[in-house]
DNA sequence: ACCTGAACACCGTTCAAGT
DNA sequence: ACCTGAACACCGTTCAAGT
């Protein structure tokens, strides 16, 4: 079945979603990664383990592996799920305020399950609701007037930057152990960078 | 003690360090990090147990936790141990490009160790090695002429887009299942979006 | 005092036995 | 056929017993 996250896995899984037939116990894919995040989000990603979560649902560990292969495609699943909370912004909208708009839609939606974030550089994001804000992220910059070639490299060092702010929180030195007034908040920091980059591609 | 990778962890951290005497069993913290380095660069975090590594030093799991107070731990001496083998660019070159080796000297170090990135988001970046890092960062930009304010705010956004760089570019979309030539090597986007920040900041 | 074997309380995963 | 209790092979960590 390969590795949980590669383009060929997620084919493979799309695939077993579509012929499913319901299953006798009362579980859906769906309401194992619903409780997995809630899980997650209030007690840690170390609280995630197969029992926890199997007791959360009112069954034992072995049921879940009849919808879940492996704690590893469980956290790949989970992953995807936060991503499908993303709103993509109006196509109305010019070219860079939709890039501006989903970048922080995406940084947004991950800070608000801070507990996922380490498992984002864990595999490859190619899920569907990545694929489709991915889509979104390069419609932008191609609405924004970039050529195809540019706007395909844009799209993803800026992805790796909104991640990366995320992910790194500048690292964790906004603050700590400094006055207040060298103090940054991560929103400054991000909007900055975010308009350096973008100031930086409109001019080239 | 505190939590490994917070600010006062690695501070008390420093302090045991300095007065602490000769282990009677043959091994020092140092051995210890850098068999824990060799073991995940050949055999990838998930085998870097505190059991393996303890056989592959000759002792047992228990002997290990006279040097280190837990596997958390170790992760936190293991990333700051990497960013250890960053070289500083030379002072007397223009700010500029100072920025641009030591950005692209951090890539690769961390790069070079592959395994060890995911740890990377799970704790702070604080260590001496990191600080050490940190401080030329920071002076580089001054030296390419940003007021205090903005090239600690730079430096902060740059940080995030490197360690994002290195983190998710792995992890998406830069060729897998695409006509090679809508590839684009990770090396480009990087020195691309690298590019276009600096030209930002610059021209802002 | 220092070291460590053996044990404890977990963990992900499997599979034979049940329905 | 579907489900799952009980077991397997681990894991990080502790601590009493050894030197």
């Amino acid at each position: 079945m390969g590795t949980p996250g590669t383009a060929a896995w997620w084919r493979e899984h799309e695939e077993r979603l579509a012929r499913r037939r319901p299953h006798t116990d009362g579980l859906t894919l769906e309401l194992v990664l619903a409780e997995a995040l809630a899980l997650v989000d209030a007690e840690g990603m170390d609280a995630l383990t197969v029992r926890a979560l199997a007791t959360r649902l009112g069954t034992g560990s072995s049921t879940l592996y009849r919808h879940v292969a492996s704690r590893d495609e469980l956290l790949v699943l989970l992953v995807d799920a936060v991503l499908g909370e993303v709103r993509l912004p109006d196509p109305e909208l010019p070219g860079r305020v939709r890039v501006e708009q989903l970048s922080g839609e995406l940084r947004r939606v991950l800070r608000s399950h801070p507990h996922v974030v380490p498992a984002l550089s864990g595999s490859p994001i190619l899920g569907p609701n990545a694929m489709r804000a991915s889509a979104c992220g390069l419609d932008n910059l191609l609405a924004a007037g970039h050529a195809p070639e540019r706007a395909r490299t844009a799209y993803l060092a800026l992805l790796d930057y909104v991640l990366g702010s995320v992910a790194f929180d500048a690292a964790e030195m906004t603050g700590e152990g400094r006055p207040p007034h060298e103090r940054r908040s991560s929103d400054d920091v991000f909007a900055f960078g975010l308009q350096m980059f973008l100031d930086g591609i409109q001019r080239g």
